[in-house]
DNA sequence: TTGTAAGCGTTATCAC
DNA sequence: GTGATAACGCTTACAA
């Protein structure tokens, strides 16, 4: 007799409808059976709760129906919203997200990659910091915000397009002293464009834009320290500043209070990101939107792409503009 | 010639380090093999790029080394730090995550579960809605926050001692007309036991407390309604009020604000989860905070423990409170 | 110690 | 249309 305690198979099924293992298992994969045949067959693994042992599938088709998703970090708003929408891309197909979280470090993301190569996945989608990540090209690859090579296919929002967005914008509202503010990773990626689009469209005006640009291992001090250098009988050399996402502006808002500035009277803010608060689901700030939703399924939908012999080298998705409280209007 | 597009097999070491395929595989276990066998099979590996195929191990061994964890939702603060924590716990451990989001609909996690038995994971970690989920009790599962039945090891935060220590701090800063307030899912759970706390350190004071439990379907306007209908001479009946979660806490500041009252001087607010603020770090209220990489911690534990023959029923892991400026002092 | 061979649960190729 | 049978890549007795 048969052990309970083991899940059955398709040899067990097959016996049980009294049929042979090669037909149970057409059944399993729709492929043309007898309709009493068939019958038989769903009625005995029924009976039997079998499910159909997707390794022992994958060793012999090598396809395993599972991608795995690499972040640096699922804890913040952007990167669990990117999660959330690629899970579900993933499931609506089919698939299965193996996840993997990094912590922002190189080697990590590197040991990911190779963790995951062994796991046999279909592919892999990731957002990465290591610039020099050593993927195997026989492993379908789509990476999220960061460009790598043209063999490489990107998705990325149109962040250059965003900082114009975020410059006209502010030109609208009526902003004469634009400033830009950055901080972030060291290692280039695409998001650098939004201050180069934002800036752009102050130099063909001819009109002067600051910038800021900032590594994250020198803080936000320097940021607050300029702003502070930056008063000039109690008005800031600034009425509107362009933050490089959402987080860094809503610091930037605090450190105006503290200078004793109203946003949006005295200066107007926009962020980007278009993060939502969790609570009451409204911006923390005026800020260009990211289509995070997009962003998930196009990644998904260009690393599931059955021909994938010409994909784009970079894809890049349309933001929008979301006022928040933090420009006039 | 061996094709270059399909990975290496143990097949391919093998022959490239002249040893047979048993040597290959106890190099790959730690099983004790000949120091100049060992590095010529690590030598060969490393030269073909060889990875090994832990669906063929899986198949064998009936160890596959990865775990699911199933969660409604990955988009608010709390789940993703449970699944960052789980990810983490799982990693550090050699295993992988398999993610999926049930939207918190109760067939889709029924479906997930289906799903995830089909790929043979070693265990499941579910925080799920579905009050009569169907479990295979051959497949290790834990529930997060979600009691099912003694079988089912379940951890949770204090809930209990959540509500109690909200209830004390209240009275440690002088409230005397408390209130509690909670929406929340219909299918019990273990956060219910919040409001049980909170009510029973008045109860056995003698004192009164006032409560107000939602359905979600119901939606915030009755909080709304209560909150105004309790006004008396530009005064509130309640000068303490616990909130199920900080959620809620958040949205009923905002109310309180409407009203024309001061949060904390007019009435103070606690929380419950210990939810911070994305960029700034901040508790978004006074709170009960939930050990919520314990919790990710203690449930992999659980789940991955080598004698599982007898589990505690519930783990409950102690919570802390902590002051976020809606509360004095 | 090292090599050999029998499966693990599937799928796919054949004869029937 | 159905049913043996040989892989798939690996682990694990067991034999050398």
């Amino acid at each position: 007799m048969k052990q309970r305690d083991s899940a059955p198979t398709m040899k067990d099924v097959a016996r049980e409808a009294g049929v042979a293992l090669g037909t149970v298992s057409k059944v399993f994969n729709d492929i043309p059976v007898g309709e009493d045949y068939r019958k038989r067959v769903e009625e005995a693994a029924r009976r039997l709760g079998y499910q159909v042992n997707s390794y022992a599938r994958g060793l012999k088709t090598n396809r395993t129906c599972s991608v795995a998703l690499i972040l640096p970090d699922i804890t913040h708003p952007f990167f669990s919203a990117l999660a959330q929408g690629v899970c579900s891309a993933l499931a609506a197909r089919g698939y299965r997200t193996i996840l993997s979280i990094t912590a922002y470090d190189p080697e990590a993301e590197q040991k990911c990659i190779q963790m995951v190569q062994q796991n046999k996945v279909d592919g892999i989608i990731g957002l990465t910091y290591n610039p020099e990540l050593d993927i195997d090209p026989r492993l379908p690859y789509v990476s999220i915000d960061r460009y790598f090579s043209p063999s490489v296919p990107c998705v990325a929002s149109d962040n250059f397009g965003g900082g114009q967005l975020a410059a006209e914008k502010l030109l609208e509202l009526g902003c004469t002293r634009p400033l830009f503010l950055r901080i972030g990773s060291r290692v280039p990626g695409e998001s650098d464009k939004r201050g180069d689009g934002f800036e752009s469209v102050f130099r063909q005006r001819g009109m002067a834009c600051a910038a800021l640009r900032l590594n994250n291992e020198e803080g936000l001090e320097p940021i607050r320290d300029f702003l502070a250098g930056h008063m000039d009988g109690g008005q800031l050399d600034f009425d509107g500043i362009f933050c490089v996402n959402d987080a860094l502006a809503v610091r930037v808002r605090d450190f105006l209070a503290e200078l004793g500035l109203e946003v949006p009277e005295d200066v107007q803010l926009i962020g980007f990101d278009g993060l939502r608060h969790f609570a009451t689901g409204d911006f923390y700030c005026s800020t260009i939107v990211q289509p995070v939703g997009r962003l998930a399924e196009t990644g998904v939908d260009m690393l599931l792409r059955e021909d994938r012999s010409n994909l784009p080298s970079l894809v890049c998705l349309p933001v929008t503009y979301a006022s928040g409280g933090t420009t006039k209007e």
